[in-house]
DNA sequence: AATGAATGAGTATTCATTCAT
DNA sequence: CATGAATGAATACTCATTCAT
């Protein structure tokens, strides 16, 4: 018909093809993956695959890469700029945040980090400077400015933001790991920031 | 001559092999894991693997389960059975498991779940049966424990064993993928706890 | 505008193409050698190539054929002309021919006769009837001629004509084997032709 | 039956491997052979073809040397001992060895040299150090040898060893070329060597 | 029990050729 | 005419698994 070989434009192309190679990489991961299924479920051949992209590693830096790279920095833009006391904060946009990613695209991407990063330092270099590092000096910074302006007290959180973020990984492995098990991960992210909050607004410091 | 070790070696060969192939499995997951690494990692031949494991995927099975299995009924046994107040256990023990985890060879499993465990449904069935649920179950008891007592009040917490351990899946994660980047996992997990409890027993509810 | 140049082009494209297509398979042979590559160095698109050469086999042939189709008949006529006597004509245009052959575009025919000819016979076939044949029967017709008068004596040279452009082979296959190695092919040349004029003249048979 | 699997000791394999894969780059050079049809015509499977020769281009080295290696060595070692006069040796070790060359395998290592040498550069290396500047050497040896023995007169021949080869070099062409067409390669050498050797014993100089 | 040579189906990648535009 | 996106058969290479010894 005349609706096949060259309705697609080739600006898309290179979309689809990432798109495929998403579904596929996040299901196999990147050595059980394999390039011809990807060509399938773009509807391309494999040869025009090879077209846009060089190699199968080339193409998982791409996939990768494209999921991280417009994410983060709005996000990040985001959230600092806005005006909201560390408090709002934290139950607000943050916890939204954390909420929405153990369903998002985002959750792939941490899937493939853990399975894949240590064969591809640089994927992860890319990711702890884009993504990584970043948050975690926002939450950072939020913490501190909520104990600055006499929000907060001192604590050991300002210095690991890890903490912070803790439920959102929780909810993304057993996304990752137990998908069909259920678990109220909003209501696990929201209980988190509820303790954080309490715990950063107490008066009494009860650290060991 | 050499009998003694011949000996000794017949009866630990499987042992060795999944020992080395723990190794393998661990460095490059279930699908990059070459059959001829392990077995030269074992100082064996193919062939005699191929006589302990009938496939890669038994002897993948055979790795996880092995490092699953002793380890989980003892903690739970020995956890269970203890006198403690909820508070004693969760700063004592619990934080000493999850401090240690992240370091520990059950990382590996962990990071084999996330990668591999979408294809090999049946281990994960075996590892929520034999590990996730007994320990989820074992927390949710401990502050079930520490409610009743009056030792804590009732949260949310009681339902969601999975902000307990938040922090040790964060610095299990942050081992895998940022191994070299520093982090004080067992800072993390110590804050976390005493976070915790301090919500545990705080007086004035602050749960939406 | 453009016109001109578009225009002339136009005529000129296969001629274009096959230059092209002369320095590839010159430098890969022709299982080496891709279409690609072709098309991209002769500034044009591959469907155009396609245009004016149904297949890289066809391509090959008439890449082939254009070196040796002007050149061998334009030769052997300036040469079966000539008045001069035996010797002349081996010690001149005989000797400048060899001599310029292994510089020339030639070299890459013999080359390509040599790596490719066994699966391209009707080329081989061409390049015998029209070079390969006619320039051994006009060497053969030289060689008679000066003994039919007088100039030379008989030797097995006239039915080995093979014999005469032996430097110019070796110089040949040394410039395409040895390029960076230097060696004086001229010299070679035209040391040979004087052997081979003493050879033809000596009086007394040395022959075995 | 008995007869096949493991028959052939593990030994033999790669040499039977590279005797196939010797037919095939030979019939179509380094390019156009198949990995397949050198396991075919080895009557082994790919994979066992890999187990010896980690790539095509390991394959094709390990094939022409194989074929210059003992050749040429021994040659020169049985040539340079003689104790012959230089007409004796030219006339005889050194007339044979051309005649048969072009029906030998090393027809076959020139071919290569010549279709393949330029993307193969070490083997071109390889090739000119252990046979071409080694024979080449000995035989400029030889005629020094006669002129200092006032067998020869000087000429450029000596420096010029190409010369004396050449007609080995036009028959082996011949062969690769034009096979089918017949040619006395035997008395093409014999020819030149007489015309050489009645060159060298001149007494008036015809040199240019 | 133990070996490792051998297999062959599978996988990434290439490239001559076509064809909608 | 002209383009170059698109195809798919071919090709180098890998790897789980087998089996003669």
């Amino acid at each position: 018909m005349a609706e096949t070989r060259y309705q697609r434009r080739k600006e898309e192309r290179p979309d689809e093809i990432a798109e495929a190679a998403f579904d596929v990489f996040s299901e196999h991961g990147y050595a059980g993956a394999r390039v011809d299924e990807v060509a399938r479920k773009a509807g391309v051949s494999k040869g025009l695959l090879y077209l846009y992209f060089k190699t199968k590693e080339e193409l998982f830096k791409a996939v990768v890469m494209r999921v991280i790279s417009p994410r983060m920095d709005a996000l990040i833009e985001r959230l600092s700029t806005s005006e909201q006391s560390a408090e709002e904060f934290l139950r607000g946009p943050l916890t939204q945040f954390m909420q929405q990613l153990p369903r998002s695209r985002a959750r792939v991407v941490i899937k493939l980090m853990i399975s894949d990063g240590s064969r591809h330092p640089d994927l992860v270099d890319f990711y702890w400077e884009s993504v990584a590092s970043k948050g975690l000096a926002l939450i950072s910074s939020i913490i501190e400015r909520g104990v600055s302006s006499g929000e907060f007290r001192k604590t050991a959180v300002s210095e690991l933001p890890q903490l912070v973020i803790a439920p959102m990984m929780v909810a993304t492995v057993w996304k990752i790991v137990f998908a069909d098990r259920s678990l109220d991960t909003d209501r696990l992210v929201s209980t988190h920031i509820d303790m954080l909050v309490s715990y950063l607004k107490t008066e009494r410091s009860k650290t060991r």
